[in-house]
DNA sequence: TCATTTCTGTAGCGACCACTAGGGAAATGT
DNA sequence: ACATTTCCCTAGTGGTCGCTACAGAAATGA
């Protein structure tokens, strides 16, 4: 009972011409691809009433907030606001959809490391910027605390599901390690530096300040914690030490 | 199916001496108070067939690598290898349960910290050591890796449970703030030390080494990061800085 | 108008969840 | 021997899980 029933269960039977014009705007919008120039011609058949994209944002959040597991495909179809067969219709099985979910929270919400190390001009740099930017993502209001990526498969009893997110975090540690030792062979960072532990640490800080996220701790409390965090760095320049 | 039971599913009706005799180690050695020297009465009826501490102990180990959520009842019963009626007489309900796990692993495997700040001289000494027996901990083999405290109740649907973790968590940084003002008091500490973002920040450290640990590091990684960790610390003896 | 295609709601699948009634079995005290 | 107490096993309870068969509704092209 989501839209276009009565309240008696049955069917709304206007007239054909009627119905027409009354949503006419998600497929209209996708036939002319307004943003992207591309005409998209509209598929055959009946087109789906809900909007894909705010659908699968909705799951996102829920995903977040309550994990893989704990969020029930009836708890998704809720927040969704759309029936189970039109759920598997559009996302596939559950799983399939937290996987997209996953993805677009990647590019959505947790992409502030792959920029940091991208755009910082040194390892340190860009660790100090991730931290203070995690400090502020972890505990933004309009959405749950924390990283998703951390939390949401947490006790699965889905191996996979674990396993592809753990796969994320330390590939997340692997590409800070790999910043850090490019900043010890140009010599910004000391030779004897141990890049792995330096990395791992920076991870296990951010896994740490996301779970404080969750247990309450404020974007001031986290930025503190990331300004001692920062302490543990040589105090080198752009010379060698 | 456990024991005393038949292949074909019925009892065994053996003369009642045999089966006196069969097994009489656990309500024995309880009445006698071996250990205690407090003489128990044995209780009126047929006394259980297993030995609580053993079935607790698996019930530990079981909540501690699935979660609270992820472990069902079914589970239990069969690594504690006894019927959901027994599981339910001697334990109550499955949160019962739980809490009473909980509780041992606070007494068995979580008690380092507490430990560490009674017995070290200083918060610097008792969080380094805190740090080191957890990397050793986490890291065990015998038990599954990380903290339950830290994972056993994330994505957990049932706010009181994960809230009662969640307590814990935040009373341990609390213990923390309190012993690192006492050394602030002392001059111990610097006179301008946050105690509580130095606190958090351990905390932090903790719950990311814990994580750690359940991705994969081993315990010699965990000490490097503890290690580094350790750095932030002002470089003060038993004098004021 | 009409066949075709696709979506949507109903209704329910088998499996598992936490939990328990009830009866027989095994200990007790007398 | 016998009543009493307590435990354990069998066999379920109602509820929720992820998922889907089916039929009608709403779009298409001809």
């Amino acid at each position: 009972m989501h839209s276009m029933v009565n309240d008696d269960g049955t069917m709304r039977a206007e007239g054909r011409g009627a119905v027409e014009a009354e949503r006419p705007g998600i497929a209209e919008a996708e036939r002319l691809g307004a943003s992207t120039g591309k005409v998209k011609r509209r598929p055959r058949g009946r087109p789906r009433s809900f909007d894909r994209e705010t659908a699968l944002e909705k799951a996102l959040l829920a995903f977040w907030e309550h994990g893989y597991e704990a969020t029930s495909v009836s708890d998704l179809t809720r927040v969704m606001d759309i029936g189970a067969p039109s759920l598997y219709a559009a996302f596939g099985d559950k799983r399939s959809l937290f996987e997209e979910v996953v993805q677009v929270y990647g590019t959505r919400y947790g992409s502030f490391t792959d920029r940091a190390l991208a755009e910082e001009p040194t390892a340190r740099a860009a660790v100090e910027r991730v931290l203070r930017e995690a400090a502020t993502a972890y505990t933004e209001a309009g959405h749950p605390h924390g990283c998703l990526v951390v939390h949401a498969a947490a006790n699965c009893s889905t191996p996979e599901v674990e396993q592809s997110l753990r796969d994320r975090r330390n590939a997340n540690i692997a590409a800070f390690e790999s910043r850090i030792r490019a900043d010890v062979a140009a010599g910004v960072l000391p030779p004897g530096t141990d890049a792995a532990a330096l990395a791992r640490h920076t991870g296990a800080m951010i896994q740490g300040m996301s779970q404080q996220a969750r247990d309450g701790a404020s974007r001031e409390e986290l930025e503190a914690v990331a300004e001692i965090a920062m302490s543990i760095w040589p105090r080198t320049g752009t010379h060698t030490g």
